[in-house]
DNA sequence: CCTACCGATCGGTAGG
DNA sequence: CCTACCGATCGGTAGG
């Protein structure tokens, strides 16, 4: 009589489309996603996976999110306990680069795939994905920038240039580890930062 | 009678139709062009489009050709006259990021979308965008190791650990540029090369 | 280089 | 969550 078991089988087959269209997206992009081919992967109608979303733009939005849910779940314990400045920095960038190196999706981190796939594409598609890759450049601005005040960093330290350089080193771990399945990337990428974390 | 000027006006249209295909692929992917949509954007019938490719993975391949020949138009007047070494880095280098700043096409550098999209997906297209990838990787290593040998660099630098770095400041840049299209991309990428390209 | 067509798949919906 | 369908578009081809 009453809903409720119906109620969680629902939201647990929505999660399980979502994490299948995250995982699909990761490879052939979030304009590669089909219905009906994440139906036919799910065992699933058509219909049946079309009923949870508005439209496929909807179930896009959706990845993006939970890709971004994916990705601060993996680095947000890695920041406990932290300090604000240099230790945590060096806590995220380490966090971000070992996520880089080993995604949780099969195409590699599907917020870059994504931000690549996107850039030239004006939407609300778009839009979420340029507003995840802000999120996690305010995050190593803000560090820097505490480092710079706790005196850890010169005074004129440039902290939009050491953000830049960072940015650079995960996109280049990413292509990296995406196109040559290079398997130094990772610690390349860490030596290359390593300059930029300390004082 | 002779068919001279038909040859040369299939030649043309066949030309235009890459060229075509170069612009939206930047924006869309490689997986993104359609032969109705590039005929559409011509004014030509579908068939008039296919008629010029096997199939459509040969119009892919021939996308990727071309812009690896403008690319390379693009850097070798750039490199003549110049010493191999540092000399010849720099020039590289510079005319690298000049050229990832203003792309010759609408979505920015071909062949750094293409990579982004492909690095997931085995196949010709795939390994097309790859050998381009390594030809201009190739470049900077040899003229890294030329500068060792030439004693512009010091004998245990680490030439690869220096081409990492290079290849992220490409794709850093590229990205602030197309998903942020941030104007001091290319200097900030210019300013964080520089102790790279010296002794 | 054209018209006209093929089977397959797309996003989306009606109706249950 | 299903079957069954809509119009549109896909890559590709026959025939001229």
């Amino acid at each position: 009589m009453s809903p409720r078991r119906s109620v969680a089988a629902t939201r647990d087959t929505h999660r399980a489309i979502v994490r299948r269209a995250m995982d699909v997206a990761s490879v052939e992009g979030l304009d590669g996603l089909s219905i009906g081919g994440l139906a036919s992967d799910l065992g699933m109608s058509k219909a049946g996976v079309a009923g949870h979303f508005a439209n496929k733009q909807q179930l896009q939005l959706e990845a993006v999110d939970a890709a971004v849910e994916l990705f601060t779940a993996a680095i947000a314990p890695a920041l406990r306990e932290r300090a604000p400045g240099l230790d945590r920095l060096r806590a995220g960038v380490e966090a971000w680069f070992a996520y880089l190196e080993d995604t949780p999706f099969p195409g590699g981190c599907l917020i870059q795939a994504a931000a690549a796939e996107q850039d030239g594409r004006p939407g609300p598609v778009r839009d979420a994905v340029v507003a995840a890759d802000d999120r996690w450049r305010a995050f190593l601005l803000r560090e820097l920038h505490a480092a710079i005040e706790a005196g850890e960093l010169p005074a004129d330290t440039d902290a939009e240039q050491r953000c830049f350089v960072l940015l650079a080193l995960g996109a280049g771990l990413n292509q990296a580890a995406q196109l040559r399945a290079d398997p130094r990337a990772g610690d390349r990428a860490r030596r290359a930062a390593r300059p930029l974390l300390d004082g």
